[in-house]
RNA sequence: GGUGGAAACCAGGUGGCCGCGCGCGGCCCUACGGCCGUGUCGAGGAAAGUCCGGGCUCCUCAGGGCAGGGUGCUGGGUAACUCCCAGUGGGAGAAAUCCCAAGGAAAGUGCCACAGAGAACAGACCGCCUGCGGCGAAAGCCGCGGGCAAGGGUGAAACGGUGAGGUAAGAGCUCACCAGUGCCGGCGGCGACGCCGGCAGCUAGGCAAACCCCACCCGGAGCAAGACCGAAUAGGAGAGGAGAGACGGCCCGUCUCGUUCCCACUCUCGGGUAGGUCGCUCGAGACGCGCGGAGACGCGCGUUCAAGACAAAUGGUCACCGCAGCGCACGGCCGAUUCGUUCGGCUUCUUCAUGCAGCUGACAGAACCCGGCUUACGGUUUCCUCCGGCA
RNA sequence: CGCGGGGUGGUGCAGUCUGGUAGCACGCCGGGCUCAUAACCCGGAAGUCGCCGGUUCGAAUCCGGUCCCCGCUA
């Protein structure tokens, strides 16, 4: 079996203010349960990605940890998105309580909706 | 076994698979960077709150004062502290032990509600005693005046306590003892202070976390400090300045021609935004040993380099093991029973001792770096206090 | 990183500087007025003063600690 490129390196992060600005400006939002995806493809530089979780979701240490299971979740399916990509994924209160496989369905979920993946 | 208290320590482990950051090595490469390999490398005791104290950096700098703020028993530790250690004096407790912003109220100002007669150079309601007058058989009562502060009552607090003398009744009015205050002396201690002796006066309220006084300390900002590199656009400074003149503006000139400057163009320079790089981790460092000290801590020697992110890395997932608790089963005990069994309850003690792919596992994430404080929180060990039981 | 403001009946606020009584408006409850409702009139209940300590005879108030909320600068 080939081994799939589940890498997530630095220059793929999404930085900067303006990018971040813009992606929530002109992108398209999508919506699940636990995930609020903005997405936006027209005029972009690369496959860029952030993770946002907000102060709402508790303090630093179950911020961080949602921050990194979605990030482990984007990287499953990183390699079959377009190379040209601005995502912010956001978290929404109830993420912590998901279990692994559930929280893989979801990122799966979002991604289709947005168009983003083949089923 | 329980109970209360004090110290010290730990912060589950191992291994796959997939990732992230950093360092090192190699290869590719103009460079940015990319790929591969590799590592005792990669969160904490509080990384937290940001309550103190420093380092570091910049600003202002001739020195000082005032204002403002902080601290407040003594001695020591420290780079420094509001911290720490050792003591002193108070307070809590049965004890172990713990707690205390603990200078000054005979510098000044202010406040002390309600109650109460009186609350700050005390006061006289009830009361006690007494002189005179009146009434009355008397006890006594009434009126006017005087003496007193023992007793009652109020209050958080009422101007020493007990006893004796004294007196019309009383009172530190006098005396003894005690408590407390001030002063002097001696002894011990570096000192706070303690102990002892003497003298004085006769009692002097509390609150300075009220204003204040006294002593000591404090310049302001903060790593988004600060340093360097530096697009695009606009503007600034300087240099050059061809060609055309039918054609920009201005000046000289009637016009033509011509010239200077501006503009345009080219080049250079400096400031500087976005952005980037540095600051950024070797430091009051960590560990070990020895010495000094009662301790905080200091000194010496040796070893060692152990996170550096920036919409913010240090993880995700799976398996196994360990610890603690819980649950269930089994076992044990008790009760009911149709006495094969089944059902229900308990499993708190003693001895022996088992299983489960079972469940749960604390507080919490570095953001320039240290020293503290405070708060959150799971567990282990040791020592001490008191209580109960057994020997 | 550095600061500021706030927490008091159900709600919104006074009172805190200068310590002794917690007050106002709306709302709520009961009664009256009305055929009835509103308005109006009368009466009433309701507050661990965010929490924990300390100072004081006495603390919402003074002091220290702590929790939460809102906001500001870059």
């Amino acid at each position: 079996m080939k081994r799939i490129d589940e890498r997530f390196p630095r220059k793929e992060r999404l930085q900067g203010k303006r990018n971040f600005d813009r992606v929530y400006k002109d992108g398209a939002v999508y919506r699940t349960q636990h995930i609020v995806l903005f997405c936006l493809r027209d005029n972009v530089e690369g496959r860029k990605a952030a993770f946002v979780t907000s102060k709402r979701l508790g303090k630093a240490v179950r911020r961080n940890r949602i921050r990194r299971r979605l990030r482990e979740a984007y990287r499953r399916f990183r390699a079959g998105l377009p190379e040209r990509v601005h995502l912010v994924f956001v978290a929404r209160s109830g993420v912590a309580e998901l279990e692994w496989e559930g929280l893989l369905g979801e990122m799966g979920t979002v991604l289709l909706r947005a168009g983003l993946k083949k089923s």
